[in-house]
DNA sequence: GAAAAAAAGGGGTAAAACCCCCATGCATTT
DNA sequence: AAATGCATGGGGGTTTTACCCCTTTTTTTC
């Protein structure tokens, strides 16, 4: 019996390759593809479209990975999700990991793995490399008191990625720029920061900015 | 006769991938996967492994895709190189065509844009898909004064994207501070930066340093 | 309506970053 | 022999950041 797998990413090509090599595995066959979470979504309302497994990008336009596996934990939780990603950061994985995959895969792993990953999935209902095991321990040890940044202080890092200097940032946003100080000391604080470089590092790798 | 392909990217799973389909276009045959320009370049070593073409991938570690490009076009100039890459950045198309990129392909392409620019380097020398034409012409009116970079500046410019503290670069390269300040400075003159957030945003949005 | 929390603003200090201009040594060019 | 380029390092100054600890005003919450 062949098992049903879908594609999702927005690279074509690799949408298209993949889809390939999941074809050449004898138990699995590809029931379609997609370039993003939205067009998964309206696939699904037929039955008939709904697969066994998954493979789903992280980073993409409309509707993203993160996004797209929480909803379909939801509404079909009964279809299995391995995540598929060159993004090595570890919040990102363990968002993708929190929102139901069952599986997280490096782009740069071999297709015997790829292989190994659906079977487990299909056969025990998740697949995780020792990387990505290591990193679920480690996550429960530290307290991932999520970290919330107030809508004026996000406002302020998006402006801190830029060659500003707060005083000029202070006038853009109408304010002291003693209160640009102080939301830059306690976002330090929050974020374990040590100058301003790390914090474009952390608003870029966590989508805050875009360079 | 068989066109020989060989394809250099650091994601394995897409290497092979893209390395499948290749296989499948009737006129052409992969001699062989590459993870990195290094690694090409060592097998180019034996004459039978020299290709026709090769479709390679930007971003790559230990020997970028732009820096292979530049030594396959001194040492190898029949072998006519595709970039295939993710990369939409205006600065990075160009820097790799004038690396001597035949072609550029975004990742985003289907199967069957990758097999006619296959054809059409192998028969007119190069292709070039509507985006990237436009985006050559316009570069010939903008007088790109090629901003040259030195080696240790690079060096130097991969520690300034990190929380360190210039004395702290000073010491990781082995230098003075007033040495690493120089480069700074110089650095600041050319690219016309104000400030390190600035050094910063333009590393990452040429590619040499990745969030 | 009182208490608590948050946002906004402030003073002072030390370190880091920035910005000049200059010196040496060494290789290549002219 | 002089000039040029470049990597390396230095002196001395100003501006900007970072990091303390503190007050006032506004908003939320009970």
């Amino acid at each position: 019996m062949e098992n049903k797998v879908v594609v999702v990413d927005d690279h074509t090509l690799l949408l298209e390759a993949i889809g390939g090599l999941v074809r050449d595995f004898e138990n699995f066959d590809v029931l379609y593809l997609c370039k993003n979470g939205q067009e998964l979504l309206e696939k699904l309302k037929i039955p008939k479209n709904i697969p066994d497994v998954v493979l789903m990008d992280i980073n993409m336009p409309l509707l993203n990975g993160i996004e797209t596996t929480k909803i379909l934990n939801e509404k079909f939780p009964q279809i299995k999700v391995i995540a598929l990603s060159v993004e090595e950061n570890e919040k990102t994985i363990l968002k993708m990991l929190r929102a139901g995959a069952k599986g997280y895969l490096m782009k740069d792993t071999k297709k015997e793995i790829l292989k190994e990953a659906l079977n487990q999935v299909i056969e025990k209902g998740y697949y995780h490399t020792n990387t990505i095991s290591k990193l679920l321990i480690g996550s429960l040890t530290k307290d991932e008191t999520a970290v919330e940044l107030k809508e004026r202080e996000i406002e302020f890092i998006e402006h801190a990625c830029t060659e500003m200097t707060y005083k000029q940032i202070a006038e853009k946003m109408f304010l002291s720029p003693k209160t640009i100080e102080g939301y830059r000391d306690s976002i330090y604080e929050k974020l374990n920061l040590k100058n301003r470089i790390g914090l474009v590092l952390y608003a870029i790798r966590n989508g805050l900015f875009t360079p």
